[in-house]
RNA sequence: UGGGGAAUAGUUCAACGGUAGAACAGCGGACUCUGACUCCGUUAAUCUAGGUUCGAAUCCUAGUUCCCCAGCCA
């Protein structure tokens, strides 16, 4: 083993199984698999485990196939899968020529569970839902088995062909494994392998009356395409002696072997395909992808890079225990590709006018500015100062505490790349607020230094009156209150200020030509923002995707709504 | 009183009988034309009790706590 080897051992436990596997000569090729069930959007917790089960495949040389688990089709539909094949190109995976659905394999299934009735494993019964249910038992009590538990293979058979041939109401009749009504694993309580459902599903179309469980469904498709791992969520544990079951008593091309691993949870995040639904169903966001979403549809629209989501779901780690991660590690992820990736320039969320009026009258001039402080090659540009411009109204303060930096009455402070200024004189209206700021400009202190050397304790963006533009911008933070919001009550804690919309922002010119490209964008100071497809020629709409470290939050103790914060203070 | 899992810094994950380590968060500092970035330093953990062993987070025993399972959902 060489050093590089040594050093990077197998990172998680489903990568040390998969590499004993392959060390011990189990398997040639790793085969992995990605299964959804396309009745609602992709989220951060599928990026979990497609970052999984793609990683694992690219890693081992293996493949991972992309194969939908479409055996619902009262739930599933078109826009989903359209959906879900688009997010997971997007997050940076591809599947090739392995793209499966579980109805690809309805026929074959369907023979199997023939073969299963005929050698006396399976039985269609005919109780209701509610006497299947009190004849399950309980948690502690055992089941007690169907009185049509014994019937012959032969009028199994017939029975089972009749409902496949929809003779029978939905609901009318099961085919369920007989397996053991007694055992502590309800999952072997005789399972449900068949259940007729009248519907139109998105790909057989009509062609089917019944349709098979997930249970029954799962396995078999692993063993049909060949997979090795089987990767699922703990929930999944104990379907596992059933999944073995199936396996071991179908006569199946292969044996795959499935491995549990614990989902992915965030702080003030609810990953909840019921909710989701709800919340765009009920409209309390504006679509699956919203931005507020954690959908990777609403992601992609918040501005937030592939790339930092994949380095992300790499950092949290695969274990067993159950888990809450600090949404913080996520925006942590975000800035750090942001911060090497996006441009800088300057924009006013929250505009203050300011008039320079030592500033001559109708003059303008050019000044330089750099695109990114860590990236040469990104060049500079050139940015417009006039008499009059826009500062941030956060950054002047009357009465400010002894830590505040920035602009207040008498105090000088640097406009970037241009000129020092202090502020000498308030502006109010009637109703006393703050409506202008005259300052003065030192003409020596060009291009934003001193030639006599003396500093100033902040260094404020801005934009010029005259030269800037219009623009929207949106302001996300998190959709619930609650660090552990609670899935069953989520509209209580839902955060009234999770968006906000700044109708009066401006931008440095600049900014016009980014448009409707999805670029990602610093605006100093303030944080990183994409525009939105919202944008239109001359009236341009930015998302927040994830604001700068704000020190200067935390020192003044400004209230913070909603929270892009994580991570509570310790007492 | 059934079955299946999990317990390591505040959080997430390592350590696979041999010095408990990383990332995020926190705190302190340096740097700074972004109170950003970067850099340096630092606080902080093996669920409990026994046992085996020269040596235990790791093995054994007994507990404790938490999670999942009673869909014709996945």
């Amino acid at each position: 083993m060489s050093v590089a080897e040594a050093a990077a051992p197998g990172r998680d436990f489903i990568r040390d199984i998969v590499q004993a596997d392959l060390d011990a000569g189990r398997y040639e090729t790793v085969v992995t698999r990605f299964p959804p069930e396309p009745n609602g959007y992709l989220h951060i917790g599928h990026a979990k485990s497609i970052c999984l089960n793609f990683g694992v495949a690219e890693e081992f040389g293996g493949r991972c196939h992309l194969r939908f688990d479409d055996t619902n089709p009262t739930k599933e539909e078109q826009e989903y899968i359209d959906a879900i094949e688009r997010d997971v190109r997007w997050l940076g995976f591809d599947w090739g020529k392995h793209l499966y659905h579980a109805s690809d394999y309805f026929e074959q299934l369907y023979q199997w569970a023939e073969d299963l009735i005929r050698d006396g494993k399976a039985y269609v019964d005919d109780q209701s839902q509610h006497d299947m249910r009190a004849n399950r038992g309980t948690l502690t009590e055992p089941g007690r088995n169907s009185p049509f538990r014994d019937r012959t293979a032969e009028e199994n058979l017939d029975l089972f062909r009749r409902m496949r041939a929809g003779e029978f109401p939905n609901g009318a009749r099961v085919l369920r494994a007989k397996i053991d009504m007694g055992s502590g694993n309800i999952n072997l309580r005789d399972p449900v392998l068949y259940r007729i459902l009248h519907a139109t599903h998105p790909r057989t179309g009509s062609t089917w009356s019944i349709y098979p469980s997930y249970d029954y469904a799962h396995g078999q498709s692993d063993a049909i395409e060949g997979i090795t791992h089987s990767i699922c969520t703990l929930e999944f544990e104990d379907h596992r002696p059933l999944y073995d079951w199936f396996l071991d008593n179908i006569k199946v091309p292969s044996h795959p072997h499935q491995y549990e691993f614990a989902r992915l949870n965030l702080t003030y995040t609810i990953l909840s395909k019921r909710v989701l639904t709800q919340l765009v169903r009920d409209g309390y966001v504006s679509g699956w992808d919203d931005p507020r979403m954690p959908t990777l549809a609403g992601l992609r629209r918040r501005g937030v890079p592939p790339e930092a989501l994949r380095e992300f779901v790499r950092r949290i780690g695969v274990a067993k225990a159950n888990s809450v991660v600090d949404i913080g590690m996520f925006e942590h992820a975000v800035r750090e590709v942001l911060n090497k990736t996006a441009q800088r320039r300057m924009a006013v969320l929250r505009p203050l006018k300011i008039v320079i009026e030592n500033y001559p009258e109708g003059q303008t001039e050019e000044l330089d500015a750099v695109n990114h402080p860590d990236d040469p090659t990104a060049g500079t540009r050139k940015i417009r100062f006039g008499r009059e411009l826009y500062v941030e109204r956060d950054d002047f303060m009357e009465n400010p505490p002894k830590k505040f930096f920035r602009l207040s009455p008498g105090k000088e402070v640097r406009l970037r790349y241009a000129y020092f200024v202090t502020c000498r004189e308030v502006v109010k209206n009637a109703a006393g607020e703050v409506v202008e700021l005259r300052c003065t400009y030192d003409p020596a202190t060009r291009g934003g230094n001193a030639p006599d050397g003396r500093k100033v304790q902040a260094t404020l963006h801005w934009v010029s009156a005259k030269d800037s533009g219009p623009a929207e911008i949106r302001l996300y933070n998190s959709l619930f209150l609650s660090p552990s919001p609670d899935p069953t009550n989520f509209a209580a804690d839902l955060n009234p200020n999770s968006l906000e919309v700044l109708t009066d922002a401006r931008l440095e010119p600049a900014l016009a030509v980014l448009g409707n490209s999805p670029e990602p964008v610093q605006f100093e100071r303030q944080g990183y923002f994409c525009p939105d497809q919202d944008s239109k020629p001359g009236k341009l709409v930015f998302n927040r995707t994830v604001g700068l470290r704000d020190t200067w939050a935390k020192v003044s103790g400004a209230t913070v709504s909603g929270a892009n914060v994580s991570g509570a203070k310790g007492a």
